[in-house]
DNA sequence: GTCTATAAGGTGATAGAC
DNA sequence: GTCTATCACCTTATAGAC
């Protein structure tokens, strides 16, 4: 799954062929049948994997923060240290998006796993109201949905373009100010090293 | 190219062929042949065509506003009416993202334009630190990527699960209130109507 | 400029030996 | 559980008639 997950984020999903992902496992393309009945089956194992181990891993940073913007500051911070190993497939993310859009039938767990991160990113919102950051008519759900759209998509396509650790950092710290209005470093996460 | 853009959004460019949009544009696959050499060519025609389009737009609403908030605001409100006629693909946009980064040779054009959006955000930030929104040491280059990469990738993939219009008038009236602080009408654009 | 027919190449998946 | 060999299918692109 890590070397499908590699050769997803690099490709599209039809110009990544069982030969390539199977050279980075170190087999060869029919090994991986033994694994997998297919290669949708291993396109949506590895993608479900990547997304439930990302999930507890939000979980607990919106859970770490006392406010809002603590909460949000550490999931951005995941971003720093690829915490979970699995947070820079930024390519595989956006292609897991459109093939679950394709074929919602295929793609129920993801779906299930999708609203679980909708929801986490509600929480922030709700608190954002309570704390008066966030006007108490703005609709929870968009602005979830935008939040978690800004991040995962708008933070991951510049990622694409700029990746070493300096500037990783240097995103992530612009994307707090521009969405927190403050550069708050994300304390329960650094505590966790 | 209209048709290539309509297939080219709603699938990867390896799982569109030359069949299905020479289908939609009311010919056989052969036929395409004789207005472009390659499906390559047609994809970056597309491409091309739809980014130099809504770079002229972007331009506009970003000069049409008073101050950053503003400018911002017109940028948003193209999504609302997509007076271009070429803002509603963002899978397709996201896809150019993709196939740019592969193939950096084969996008120069695209390059270019990319470079010209990203200046145009960094015009808003630079006003926004004008005016007293962001501090004077935010890198503009970061900020005005991500500004872009928020929009276009971060709404167009909000956009992607909610397409009805009034949704998408929410959408853009709540990305206003996270990165602007409020939301603005954008006057000058609804006077050029 | 569009069509039908087809060549040429690549890929997912399977069979069967080890 | 991995390998080699192979099948079956699909798709891009071209040839040539109209």
């Amino acid at each position: 799954m890590r070397a499908a997950a590699v050769q997803f984020s690099q490709a599209e999903f039809s110009e990544v062929n069982m030969e390539d992902i199977a050279a980075e496992a170190g087999m060869t393309g029919a090994a991986i049948y033994n694994h997998f009945p297919s290669k949708d089956a291993l396109f949506i194992a590895t993608a479900n994997h990547m997304t439930q181990i990302n999930l507890v891993a939000l979980k607990r940073a919106i859970e770490s923060g006392p406010t809002w913007r603590s909460g949000f500051a550490a999931v951005l911070a995941l971003f720093v240290d690829d915490t979970t190993g699995w947070l820079r497939y930024p390519l595989l993310t956006s292609a897991v998006q459109l093939k679950m859009l394709q074929n919602r039938e295929k793609f129920d767990e993801m779906l299930g796993l999708r609203r679980e991160y909708v929801a986490q990113f509600e929480g922030l919102v709700s608190r954002a109201v309570a704390e008066g950051d966030l006007p108490a008519d703005v609709s929870t759900n968009v602005a979830a949905e935008l939040l978690m759209g800004f991040v995962f998509n708008g933070m991951g396509a510049v990622m694409s373009h700029m990746r070493s650790e300096r500037e990783i950092r240097q995103i992530v710290d612009t994307a707090s100010l521009l969405l927190t209005g403050s550069v708050e470093p994300a304390l329960p996460n650094k505590l966790d090293r």
